[in-house]
DNA sequence: GCTAGCACTCTACCGCTTGGAGTGCTGAAT
DNA sequence: ATTCAGCACTCCAAGCGGTAGAGTGCTAGC
């Protein structure tokens, strides 16, 4: 009331933390006599039952029943996402315990695993990470191998030494010698190029040079092509799903069974971490948020992850709504930056 | 008491097929008032009671408590999967139906994924294939490409088309020419030949001409050794975990846990699989028998796969100890028959 | 050897009570 | 105007007793 009327006073912004952050650690709804116990506001249990009155009104925290406590609903943990959070950052001891878990990793794929075994290990919840585009990445070398009938065996090596095989089908067979010729073709025009740039200069050469490239050449575009039009960001490495398991309010059989499915199906989690990519910076959905019914119970926290100021990947936690956001947000933070970091090393 | 003392009476026996089909259909213990109605002998409850008893001291039935039912113990399945059962053969449209599904897969990979969705699918549990050992594959081509520091790319192309990459770390760096000469002397050599000959004969040869040979031709021999000593049988592909979210026996958490992080962790699995692998035909492992204490309450049935006589993987189905055992077999049994035949028509 | 009958046991379920936690409201004190 | 003590009220969780039902083991008679 001190206040104008769309901001929450102090004192109720200071009490739906507290709120929070009790439901957080233990998941029991909070009373009012906790609260005035612990909010380190010097008031009666009446006048805070006064203010979570207003608070319930507002949305942002309801009753599980008429005699229970009360509960932060998603709008709350929102608002104090929002607008109350304080993260406390993560103490450097901590960032160079996985720096050098991660320095220990070769492959830009096992850097990928054990960056998400980092992120559910310490947050014991689910981790998630993208694997890396390879969209910014350089033409290094591509070689062909001629295979049974028309088949033929592409290799691309990219700039950081990464390996993609990829079978084609073409429509007449070709020799070792042809393929060889092709390869070297492509490998003097290009090498240390960007492969998007490779891949621009690719279409637009077959488009204005149609007719007078010889079929070799076309068909090397073709094959080439095909490997760069390849996936990208189109997988993703999970560790500690089971951990999961452990928050009494996900353990419903039916809830666990889809979450489940969604982890192995791939597809929609994948639908929504590329959200996240564009989105720079840390990014939460929180229960329903995300459009999916199989997360309605869970939130996840994300950021994405970038090397050489390319933005990579996305990597993030899938945990229970009541989830300790400032704990978590920063292990989310600090784990983009070091894999972004470490990436960039390998090269 | 009509046969001697080692022999189950033929009534007990088909009391002891009826509890079974009884148990696995709904789940609750069965009384001796069911049974004597379903078993189609012409007895009262009351002998049927005397048998049960029998049956309880022999251990292949017990009841959870007092006044309940009788349930089959993990040694009354595997007495009934010994001795009692008989399978009845998948008809021919489903077979046919499985058979159409499998050819239309292209890689080796796909139809182990088409063949443990097919599994899982069909038994309502969970399938599981491991993917095709190489070991009596043929070799067919191999290349070299340097990388950067002393890191060379080894591509190994088999018989059927299988492509492998390698990375390998070599005491020294090596030139293009290099590469493409050792390539060259290792595809002459050998191609065509079977993989494990080719790995023979070079291990052979490196300890025999050891010294006579020049460096770049061990070197070779050592890429090429690397890339077949590789792994196989190492991994599987699983369907339909979730499923087993459905049977209330699995349903505790704390089991669900340890099931799918063994699933994730794939170790133990792989290591009971493997023991499939051996002995040729069906093999079941009813709860606790397989030593592992995840899958208590869980059995497994397995067929080894084969193409043109050789044993190439394993292939089975995971479930409640409570299964329909006389469906799930000849399930399993036509799946590794017919992948196999998938996988032969591939070559 | 089979079975009807009986006493017994155990579980699952229902309704009831009780204690505790927490609420909303009111009226007095500051 | 705030704050707060007090009070009536609500609701859940847990415990308790009783009952119905299912199933057993045993015994005695056919």
């Amino acid at each position: 009331m001190s206040d104008t009327q769309s901001e929450l006073p102090d004192r109720a912004q200071l009490m739906l933390r507290s709120l929070i952050d009790h439901y957080v650690r233990d998941g029991q709804p909070v009373g009012s006599r906790t609260l005035a116990r612990d909010a380190g506001l010097d008031l009666s249990p009446a006048t805070i039952r006064n203010v979570m009155a207003d608070l319930e009104e507002l949305g942002f925290i309801c009753s599980p029943h008429t005699s229970a406590g009360r509960v932060p609903t998603v709008q709350g943990y929102r608002f104090f996402v929002d607008t109350l959070l304080t993260v406390q950052p993560l103490d450097s001891r901590s960032i160079e315990k996985m720096r050098i878990e991660l320095s220990l990793e070769q492959t830009p794929k096992d850097l990928v695993e054990s960056a998400s075994g980092l992120l559910s290990g310490i947050t014991h919840m689910a981790g998630v990470v993208t694997l890396p585009t390879h969209e910014h990445a350089l033409f290094k070398h591509v070689e062909f191998l001629a295979l049974s009938g028309n088949r033929v065996l592409a290799v691309l090596v990219t700039g950081e030494d990464e390996v993609q095989n990829r079978m084609l089908d073409t429509e007449k067979h070709h020799s070792a010698a042809e393929l060889q010729q092709a390869s070297n073709y492509l490998n003097t025009m290009f090498a240390g190029k960007d492969l998007t740039e490779v891949r621009a200069t690719l279409l637009h050469e077959m488009q204005e040079t149609h007719s007078s490239l010889n079929s070799m050449m076309l068909m090397a575009m073709q094959m080439a092509d095909q490997v760069l039009e390849s996936k990208q960001n189109d997988d993703y490495v999970m560790a500690g799903q089971t951990n999961l398991m452990e928050f009494e309010e996900l353990c419903d059989i039916n809830n666990l069974r889809k979450l489940f499915d969604a982890f192995n199906q791939k597809r929609d989690i994948l639908h929504l971490l590329d959200q996240c990519v564009r989105s720079d910076g840390i990014q939460i959905f929180i229960g329903d948020e995300s459009g999916y019914q199989m997360l309605d119970e869970c939130s996840m926290v994300t950021a994405p992850y970038s090397a050489d100021g390319e933005v990579l990947g996305v990597l993030g936690v899938i945990g229970p709504t009541r989830m300790a956001y400032d704990r978590v947000i920063p292990i989310v933070d600090a784990t983009a930056r070091l894999l972004g970091a470490a990436l960039n090393q390998k090269e």
